[in-house]
DNA sequence: ACAGATTATTCAATCGTTTTAATATTGGTA
DNA sequence: TACCAATATTAAAACGATTGAATAATCTGT
């Protein structure tokens, strides 16, 4: 049989009411199980739901959504999406939205600022129910959401504190996985301790500072300002690295004597690594390293590094389920009953670049 | 003004229409630059324009998809976005697709391949007018593409050879890429060089494979099997790694003599690095190592990794252009008259993982 | 001056749903 | 008996665009 056509016609509403014998209107509610199939016959479900299956059926998501002003998908928006950092947050974001009826919809600003507002217009052009934006390496925050959505969406903002400008945050607790850091070294017995700073700009370098300050305190014991660094206010994905490599250099060429270094983050740490190479030195022997973040590379490198894990998935999850849940709040009460800032908790992740003080 | 709200009304083509004094017709017409507007006057299509700018008008994505049975949408199916691997590729699809009418629609299979048949339908349903997969890491890709799509939407397959199935394919040339890898190898003096290659059922490992021979043939040397291993089948995102640092483990448990290896990958490499460090050796001193990929934390670990360098976004936008020229073309003349494999060239990536043999 | 082509614009149907309001059909109760 | 509420189903009007066919208006050549 040559030039017999597949499927020439969609199936739609109308032919499963054929079949089934019931209206579109009943057909329509029964399957999209809305309010008012709490009145329909349980064999009339029935007999629907069978024929629909018989045929086939699929709704047009369009239609549905033009008719029903609802596209049950939530934007995506991730700043730079080949940060390993970014991609373990989608994952959680996705799982979470596993079996709920929202379906994702991602987009990657590539790191640029003009890309991110085309992205976030498209984003509401296709009618997006819920926002969240995944950033890890933004500055210059200012009203990024405000000229779109925003007031329009719920929008969640993880990886980056915006909580100030009252947009909804999930981060890690910052000064925590600082504290964490700092303790970890000094228990190991080290006390000349160098630090690589984060850029100035970004407010999660603070924060982690300020524990390390607080363990200071507590412990009695005070950082040497002059082993202190900081990483410029960049926007490349490498950057930290570079960063980490040259001011790590520059740390060893003072002939500062340090045994220990806290890394911004872990590709940071993967400079300082390098920097120890390039001076013949090696971690942990000659110097313990601490990173942060634990994305994937961490444990990959020789040594793995010690770091502060970032829970990525639990972010990306508990982003998304504040979204979700505003969403459904929506459909019964009032909603903003939860807090702005959402803290979620590092952990010291134990590998090889650090160990005990000889 | 307390109560006011901000702007409860849609703007539809009808108030377009008002506010220029012409139909809903035209103002379409010129609004989506349909075929008929190269029968509308000049002036006509400036006031259309100068009023829909006014108005801040928005076509309804939906109405205009369900009306027209057209998404303007390409969907992505990635096999596992964790992979630095795919999410290069993505950047490449993304930039391809920039300034075009259509827009990606990005899905994550996880690695699983439940997953990627749900996220299948799911892109079906949303009418997609072509697909694109990136798969790195799929084996028993028998009948993947057969159950949907691939008939009704112009597809490619970026990553994995699914040319004889018929599916576009867009890879790197691996028979090349083996062949450089040994090359570069051989002209550091190296001879006595260890093997790991890919999993069995991997095409790709085959053809690298294919790749070393023809080098050794054309240049009279002969690979000594007893130091050549296989990586296991496995899914498993990171099993490369392991499979690099245990089967160098044993490598140079048989005391098998080896001055160089190739490692399946960037990722088999790094485990092959670790394995090294474990026994007390380095590379390049005591064994140079080249890797395949050039995924981006080969340039991060220390030693930086030689690679043999796949173009991940030269092939991503490779793959995106085929698919858009069908779509193209399918609005004029026939299709299918481009190859089905494409093949793009790698590079030798010097680092500081591979010397020349003391 | 007229047929026919070309240019310019519009009418009205349609895409496939959801939803509001209306219509039947019950059974229970005043 | 008549009325009301609860149960069960449907008719018909949206939703906001695109498009094929129809209508006007203008031009071209004979």
């Amino acid at each position: 049989m040559p030039g017999r056509k597949p499927k020439p016609t969609r199936i739609t509403l109308q032919d499963v009411a054929r079949r089934s014998g019931f209206s579109a209107s009943t057909v329509s509610i029964v399957l999209s199980e809305a309010p008012l199939s709490r009145y329909v016959a349980a064999q009339t479900k029935e007999r629907i739901r069978k024929a629909a299956e018989h045929l086939g059926y699929r709704p047009d998501i369009f239609a549905r959504s033009l008719r029903s002003r609802r596209s049950n998908t939530i934007g995506v928006l991730v700043f730079d999406i080949s940060d390993p950092f970014c991609v373990l947050i989608l994952r959680g974001i996705e799982k979470a939205m596993q079996g709920t009826r929202w379906m994702p919809i991602i987009m990657d600003a590539h790191n640029e600022r003009s890309q991110f507002e085309r992205y976030l217009d498209l984003l509401m052009e296709r009618r997006i129910e819920g926002l969240i934006v995944v950033a890890n390496w933004l500055f210059d925050e200012g009203g990024l959401l405000e000229k779109t959505s925003h007031e329009a969406v719920p929008s969640v903002v993880v990886g980056r504190d915006v909580s100030e400008q009252g947009i909804g945050t999930v981060i890690v607790d910052n000064e925590t996985g600082g504290y964490l850091a700092i303790k970890h070294l000094y228990e190991l017995g080290h006390r000349q301790i160098a630090l690589i700073r984060g850029p100035e700009k970004l407010i999660d370098s603070t924060r982690r500072w300020q524990g390390i300050e607080r363990f200071a305190r507590e412990s009695g014991w005070k950082l040497d300002p002059s082993r202190v660094r900081q990483l410029p206010d960049a926007l490349d994905p490498i950057s930290p690295f570079e960063g980490g490599l040259e001011l790590t250099a520059e740390l060893l060429a003072t002939g500062q004597e340090f045994t220990a270094l806290i890394a911004f983050d872990d590709l940071t740490a993967l400079g300082a690594l390098r920097a120890l190479a390039q001076a013949g030195l090696s971690a942990p022997r000659d110097c313990s390293i601490v990173g942060f973040d634990d994305v994937p590379l961490a444990a990959l490198s020789t040594p793995g590094i010690t770091t502060i894990r970032q829970p990525m998935e639990e972010m990306g999850a508990a982003a998304a389920r504040r979204v979700l849940d505003t969403l459904r709040e929506g459909e019964e009460t009032s909603r903003e009953h939860d807090p702005v800032l959402e803290m979620l908790p590092p952990a010291l992740v134990l590998r090889d670049s650090t160990a005990e003080l000889r």
